[in-house]
DNA sequence: TAAATTAGTATCGACTCGATACTAATTAAA
DNA sequence: TTTAATTAGTATCGAGTCGATACTAATTTA
């Protein structure tokens, strides 16, 4: 039994609760909980093709039944726009309208955080951040989870040119900015 | 704008939420939700000057009122138990039940965390742990939140002997085993 | 001795969440 | 090609969270 492991699950339960808790204060002043803006947080990083009240659903680990309740809140509020899929019609999309935009960008979620981790080196930080994203993918694969990682590190991303690249599993083009966003079928490079 | 800690931050959320997910699915067998979970786990470590509602809702982030109802359900279902303060009869001192202890036995919350950092090098681990451990204490200065961590790494703590131990706070005598138990007057020595 | 503070409980309303049951669109099978 | 199975999403229900507010009782301060 090793302890370091352990002191690890531990300190990322914490910090996990504290960012909640966070969350909970700031998106409170707005009537909201924290699950809406993970929502939120989610339709702003997730890709044309990961963009469904399914794939949020998945990335939360909910039901799509209490996601779904959770949308039309949000869609009430006038935080997001639901549109029907062109090709599949039982396909909600969903994005950010721009009023959610502008929550979203007043809320600076992360400068907290980013004041807290100021003085911490470099070298620690870049450690911490390849031992946490190792055991994400870990526990993901475990369970069967989805990764939900950027087109960058995903298997199926080709780069074709210097601005252009391709997606091998949906056989479609993407754009630069494209492939920094999250997607429901990202398979990590070195989980092959 | 430094990349790596808001890429901390992302991998500390969504570790965190794959962690409660995880709970959800376990904890929810019982018929119980998440946070009861978190409220046994904490009174399974608390010490003796900190097995108060009170100072759980400070360690979730949530309101009294909120915590005495989870409380009320953990009680009526026999995982806990209540018992009154011998000295300020204003407090209620809570215990896990020998059946709640049971429960968490059988539950092993960290066993699926061993086995998804298993491969990763004693180092880095170490480096996370102390990149993570120095974060958690900024970000609960800046609120300030109180740290809640074990004697042994608290200012007050002061060994006496091999085995004794005494708290310059409280100005009481510690087992062994009490200085590895949390606590809320806990200041860390690193902060002073 | 009176006022203020502290620990905890009770109640209310909005919301989460899973379970179940449902609709409608798409895909697979016969 | 018609039928059956699957898939995406919604509706509804009940137990429970959660903050806000209001309360009681014990303790501390003035």
């Amino acid at each position: 039994m090793l302890k370091n492991p352990v002191a690890m699950l531990q300190l990322v339960e914490r910090l996990g609760n504290l960012i909640r808790a966070e969350m909970r204060r700031v998106i409170g002043q707005e009537g909201l909980q924290p699950v809406h803006l993970e929502a939120m947080l989610f339709l702003n990083q997730a890709n044309r093709f990961s963009n469904t009240p399914q794939s949020l659903a998945e990335f939360l680990g909910l039901t799509k039944g209490t996601v779904s309740q959770s949308l039309l809140l949000l869609d009430r509020r006038g935080l997001i726009e639901r549109y029907e899929d062109e090709v599949d019609r039982r396909v909600v999309r969903l994005r950010l309208s721009q009023q959610g935009e502008e929550m979203l960008e007043e809320m600076q979620p992360a400068s907290l955080w980013q004041s807290a981790t100021r003085n911490i080196s470099a070298n620690r930080i870049r450690n911490g951040v390849s031992a946490l994203r190792e055991t994400l993918y870990m526990l993901q694969s475990y369970n069967g989870a989805r990764t939900f990682g950027v087109c960058n590190t995903c298997i199926y991303c080709q780069r074709k040119s210097q601005r252009t690249h391709h997606c091998a599993l949906f056989a479609e083009r993407l754009s630069g900015p494209e492939t920094r966003l999250v997607c429901r079928e990202h398979v990590p490079k070195s989980a092959t």
